[in-house]
DNA sequence: GTCCAGGTAG
DNA sequence: CTACCTGGAC
């Protein structure tokens, strides 16, 4: 038995036993399913469909496209246009275009059939790890486990692994490896596919009537609505911000109120410039300076998520005298003013990396 | 109405 | 890392 992050009920072999019974009852019928033998051009084509794409809106077009064009040959002497028309409303139009490539290469260079390597598959236009491998398994019997998202949902799960812990990838992967052995690889696939669609899904799984749930770590510690959760920084817009860090001789922190936002209204926050879509000019500063002093640039940079942006904010500091004007507020006081977090977490980062 | 996921290419 | 597009979630 092969243990995992804890999980002392992994346990492969039977895994796959309960998953592929599963599947032999409960597999959906896809068009570009083949009960006796997959078509290796329908399998390609359904999965650079289902890229980015659900199940429901692909199955009518994959219907008329393999009608138009039944083989590869003849896709290959379609137009650009043609195919551009019959993929409208799909979206990622770059797919279509990665079709009609690699339909070329594959008529010129394969005789019209796709090769059955994962190597040559990945060089294909538009076909990358996860495709190679959904075609390599079902397609062509080659024992890989290729994860997409739902795959990998269903592999976290078990494991209890977050996408937020280092190297979430990396033990994904290596679970996914486990599988490698099986002796239906195109079918296992497609369990994990169907199974993660029907049962193991995003939101609301039927844990109730898992038959994997007695090795799945998750449901064990009741977590499976948190798993695999999220990544900490998702791709977010950015915005850069400088921050005027001033603090006098008795370690106060010149502060000020915000009034007229939106956001944070009426709480402390440090003096800074608008936060903005480029990187701050520091000779372009002059009218956002709180006081006038001298201020040293230690190359401190803070990052933090808010409300859909991902900040970068620039330090800028200066020491000083006592001096009467502003909101200053002691350092050992903080806790008693409303300040967001944002700027506790810059006043830690700015104290300890200061030289 | 707005937010955002999701494989591949670049 | 971002752009690509759409539809599903909220």
């Amino acid at each position: 038995m092969l243990v995992i992050n804890n999980n002392t009920e992994l346990d492969i072999e039977k895994m796959s036993q309960v998953l592929m019974k599963w599947y032999d009852v409960n597999a959906r019928i896809l068009p570009w399913r083949n009960k006796s033998k997959n078509s290796p051009y329908h399998i390609w084509i359904s999965e650079i469909m289902l890229q980015q794409t659900t199940v429901k809106a692909v199955i009518p077009k994959f219907k008329s496209f393999i009608k138009r064009w039944p083989d590869i040959k003849k896709l290959s002497l379609a137009s650009i246009d043609e195919i551009l028309h019959e993929w409208q409303g799909l979206g990622y139009y770059t797919r279509a275009h990665n079709i009609f490539r690699s339909a070329l290469i594959i008529s010129k260079n394969y005789n019209g059939r796709l090769p059955k390597n994962i190597d040559s598959l990945k060089e294909l236009p538009g076909i990358g790890d996860y495709t190679a491998g959904a075609v390599a398994s079902i397609a062509f019997s080659i024992p890989v486990l290729p994860v997409d998202v739902n795959i990998e949902r269903v592999l976290a799960r078990i494991n209890g692994l977050f996408k937020n812990e280092k190297n979430f990838k990396s033990k994904v992967n290596n679970v996914a490896k486990l599988f490698y052995e099986s002796k239906r690889p195109g079918d296992l696939t497609q369990a994990f596919m169907d199974f993660g669609a029907i049962i193991c899904k995003p939101n609301n799984p039927l844990c109730e009537i898992c038959p994997l749930s007695k090795f799945c770590l998750s449901f064990r510690k009741k977590i499976v609505g948190k798993v695999p959760g999220k990544k900490y920084l998702k791709s977010r817009k950015k915005r850069y911000g400088v921050v005027f860090f001033v603090i006098n001789n008795k370690n106060q922190i010149l502060f000020r109120k915000r009034k007229n936002s939106k956001i944070l209204r009426g709480m402390m926050e440090l003096p800074m410039t608008p936060l903005s879509k480029h990187k701050w000019n520091l000779n372009s500063l002059d009218q956002y300076y709180p006081i006038k002093c001298e201020w040293e640039d230690n190359n401190i940079f803070v990052k933090a998520p808010i409300s859909g942006f991902q900040l970068e904010i620039k330090i800028l500091f200066s020491r000083m005298g006592i001096q009467e004007n502003g909101e200053w507020v002691a350092l050992d006081n903080i806790g008693s003013y409303a300040i967001p977090s944002i700027f506790k977490k810059i006043i830690n980062k700015v104290l300890k990396e200061l030289p």
